[in-house]
DNA sequence: GTCAACAGCGCG
DNA sequence: AAAGCGCGCTGTTGAC
């Protein structure tokens, strides 16, 4: 032994056996040079245990990864360890051809070395061993291999840019331990199956003396409008009201073939409401799905505690899975069901599912009860209380009640797209040769027969390629708006003209129209889905319906209802049914303003404390005109200057947008004199960026005025860019969350009030700043007053402790398609005779 | 046929 | 060295 690199440390027989020192297989090995050229095995010749990454571990890794693994109970002596790609190379990305070159290595190694137990840490390792891509889907799912069991898991380095995963890696790790030591087969769960009356009677019983439960359903699909939709079963644990005991749990079978209820399941449901209904406290995990088909079969069950919700305002990047949750922070043992269908799954086996679900649900619930019970977390607490359990109540009702859409003047602006589509496209075909240029089909989509087209039969030239492919070859050339844009500029052409036109109707008709069209209901009503947690700033997100029973694309269409274009050929088909409004409620440049408040920036402070347009003021800065002279135009491009550079855009980037957004050419010197214009106007948000990156490299997160946590462990990366990536998220986060929490929580009061008054005007959902309502026309004078009121004057001293010292400003429209609605003065608004007045 | 990754584009 | 932020959906492609 003369010194110790981690390469004298390779299993020497292994290394005989498998090693090509002169290997040149994969990419990867042009970096690397001698002896990280094909690293092999290290560790015990042979070994029971082995463990696999993406590339060879350093000998400190190594000792760190055994570290994790003895912590997990796990013999150290008898670890080998592996990589999927073998050479050493840290500034090479190893794409899947890299992996497959690898295998060969990899295979016989592990055919050498005899593991029974793998340890695949992180997505290439996994996908080397399995064949299986997709770690945070794969992971804790047992695969076998041959003679061995392969446990994948993420890579620890992932916990160094979310440290939320790591209670998961390390549940993994104990499950891995018991696997090794065969103590990982079923452990016993008892609950009581509701199959005869006298369960039935017994159940209720139960409920009566219960104080708090955790419940949850499994139905037969996401969508409980379908004809044949159903619930298959309900579940619920009580907890005890004495706090030693151990917690009760029952599941009843429903609309299940071995259910002895699949006739009367209904009926059996509704003797039970009651009951249900009546325990205190209801947890359930993302329960505005269970409340949603509840209510649709008439129990009408109200949430009082989320643990998905809590889970995300705890911690918005960790996972937010039942399972997933269960195993970070229960240690349980993975558990589901095996086939997609529940109902053509045993009936034992969906009601142990379910009973499970409702007892880890309520473990999951005292954990978070006690994190919120921290003073750190105080401020969290106000926002799930106050905010996201509000709003999982008011969003059940806005997806039950859904959107009323104008069925006459879709179909109608459906067919005039797809006329369009079908016109362009006939033109189109005029100037492709009878051989396609050996392509088999036509297809002006960007595909390889577009690119084809543009690039070699009409001998254009490539301004612009997408990413390097894995191999290091170039980007396909891109066929980006932009690009064909200033192709077109450059070289007029009329293929161009229509393939930029076609774009447009493309999407128009088969990622909007067709969608609608599919989705809408014989009620003239499209739902939709919000996900309160789908976001890392607190927005919602919208769309597909969240189910994890159905995941074919084809099956699981969504409508994503905060990007219906702002254009009336698409908006103007949602509205309101006859006689009733669509009122359209915005919060005017308010992010703008919450920037402003946070930080101090005076003089844009005092332009909005002097009721001023700040984005008139930037056209007036960049063009020289006086206010009236503005043009709508020049506004639009100074809004995309003052958002851009508000969030720490570059002077290159600010070109590139100007042109593919607004298609105006600036010049660098040009892009430079804005952004100076911008911060010589601004001064305070220089120092306010500079606090926010001091900020979040101390403490690896920023906060909201309201108290809402951005968590940013990038700051530490040794990569410059990543570092500034989240340096930027922190000045733009704060601002982002304040303005949406902002309107979430002016939803919630709107509604309330609504509700007090007895009123059937209700919320049909949210666009970040803007909130939609469907108002019966005789509501309207109340409604208006109530939504502007509210909006402008949010009791934030009150309920959060900040006083918000810039003016909110909220524009409201009416009308009866969204699209067109009408913007209304604030004396329309506070004395409402109707549009016509 | 399914899956995952990517590009492109819709919205705030 | 280079740098707006936050999303979801469709189509294409290549791998299995």
């Amino acid at each position: 032994m003369t010194e110790a690199t981690p390469l004298d440390r390779m299993n020497a027989e292994v290394q005989l056996l498998v090693r090509d020192p002169q290997c040149e297989l994969c990419k990867m090995h042009t970096q690397a040079q001698g002896k990280d050229v094909c690293v092999t095995a290290s560790g015990p010749a042979r070994a029971d245990v082995m463990v696999v990454t993406k590339s060879p571990l350093s000998a400190k890794g190594r000792k760190e990864m055994l570290t994790y693994l003895e912590r997990a109970g796990v013999d150290p002596t008898d670890v080998a360890f592996t990589a999927a790609i073998k050479c050493r190379a840290w500034d090479l990305d190893p794409g899947k051809t890299d992996l497959k070159a690898c295998r060969p290595y990899l295979d016989r190694e592990v055919e050498a070395i005899g593991p029974k137990f793998i340890l695949a840490l992180g997505n290439e390792a996994m996908f080397s061993l399995v064949g299986k891509s997709g770690i945070m889907k794969h992971r804790g799912v047992v695969y076998e291999r041959g003679n061995a069991r392969v446990l994948p898991t993420i890579s620890p380095s992932m916990i160094y840019r979310n440290p939320g995963l790591k209670g998961g890696f390390e549940a993994d790790l104990k499950y891995f331990d018991r696997m090794i030591r065969g103590v990982d087969g079923e452990e016993e769960f008892a609950y009581h199956s509701v199959s005869t009356l006298g369960d039935v009677r017994l159940f209720i019983a139960a409920l009566k003396q219960a104080e708090v439960m955790a419940f949850d359903i499994e139905t037969n699909g996401y969508d409980e409008f379908a004809p044949d939709a159903a619930i298959v079963s309900l579940a619920v644990t009580l907890a005890p009201n004495d706090p030693g005991a151990p917690p009760s749990v029952w599941a009843v079978p429903l609309m299940h073939p071995g259910s002895p209820w699949r006739r009367q399941w209904r009926q059996v449901l509704s003797k039970i409401q009651p009951y249900f209904n009546a325990v205190p406290k209801a947890i359930a995990h993302n329960g505005k799905f269970d409340c949603r088909w509840l209510r649709q079969f008439g129990v009408m069950r109200t949430l009082t505690f989320d643990t998905m919700l809590a889970a995300h305002t705890l911690d918005e990047n960790r996972p937010k899975g039942l399972k997933p949750l269960a195993q970070q922070l229960l240690g349980v043992k993975p558990w589901a069901i095996s086939t997609k269908d529940l109902v053509d799954t045993p009936l034992g086996e969906v009601l142990e599912y379910n009973a499970k679900d409702t007892f880890y649900t309520l473990g999951l619930y005292r954990i978070f009860k006690g994190q919120f019970g921290l003073p750190a977390n105080k401020r969290k607490l106000r926002i799930f209380t106050r905010i996201m359990m509000p709003c999982s109540e008011i969003f059940t009702e806005v997806e039950r009640e859904g959107v009323w859409t104008d069925t006459e003047k879709m179909m109608t602006h459906w067919s005039i797209a797809k006329r369009e589509l079908e016109a362009i496209d006939a033109e189109l075909l005029t100037f492709v040769p009878e051989d396609k240029g050996g392509h088999k089909a036509v297809n002006f989509n960007p595909s390889n027969f577009a690119r084809w087209f543009i690039f070699e039969h009409l001998g254009l030239p490539v301004f612009a390629r997408g990413k390097d492919a894995d191999d290091g070859s170039p980007g396909q050339p891109s066929m980006a708006e932009a690009i064909m844009l200033d192709l077109q500029d450059k070289h007029p052409h009329r293929a161009l003209e229509l393939l930029i036109e076609r774009t447009k109707w493309q999407k128009y008709d088969s990622a909007f129209f067709s969608a609608y069209a599919e989705q809408v209901d014989e009620n003239d009503r499209i739902h939709t889905t919000f996900k309160l947690t789908g976001t890392v700033t607190g927005r919602l997100s919208s769309g597909k319906p969240d189910s994890d029973k159905v995941t074919s694309r084809k099956q699981n269409r969504g409508v994503n209802l905060q990007q219906v274009p702002r254009d009336d050929f698409v908006r103007g088909i949602f509205g309101a049914p006859p006689g009733s409004s669509f009122v359209e409620a915005d919060y005017s440049q308010v992010e703008l303003r919450v920037a402003a408040f946070i930080a101090r920036e005076t003089t844009m402070l005092h332009l909005y404390a002097t009721g001023q347009d700040i984005h008139t003021t930037m056209a007036m800065k960049m063009t020289g005109k006086p206010a009236d002279r503005v043009t709508k135009d020049e506004r639009k491009k100074a809004k995309a200057v003052n958002f851009g550079f508000l969030y720490g855009m570059g002077v290159n980037k600010f070109i590139e947008t100007a042109w593919s957004n607004y298609g105006v050419r600036v010049t660098e010197q040009e892009s430079k004199a804005f952004r100076d214009a911008f911060f010589t106007q601004f001064p305070m948000l220089l120092r306010w960026h500079a606090r926010q990156r001091q900020l979040v490299s101390k403490y690896k997160r920023v906060e909201s005025p309201l108290g809402r946590v951005r968590h940013l462990p990038d700051v530490d990366s040794p990569n410059q860019g990543v570092r500034s990536e989240a340096e930027r998220q922190a000045i733009n986060s704060p601002v982002q969350s304040f303005a949406s929490d902002m309107a979430l929580l002016s939803m919630v009061r709107i509604t309330e009030e609504f509700k007090r008054q007895g009123m059937t005007a209700h919320p049909i959902g949210t666009v970040h700043d803007a909130i939609n309502f469907e108002i019966p026309d005789e509501e309207l004078s109340v409604a208006l007053p109530i939504i502007k009121n509210n909006m402008e004057n949010l009791p934030l001293q009150r309920m959060f402790g900040v006083n918000l010292d810039v003016p909110i400003i909220a524009d409201l429209k009416v009308g009866t398609r969204w699209g067109g609605a009408t913007e209304i003065t604030p004396e329309q608004i506070y004395d409402w005779k109707g549009l016509a007045a």
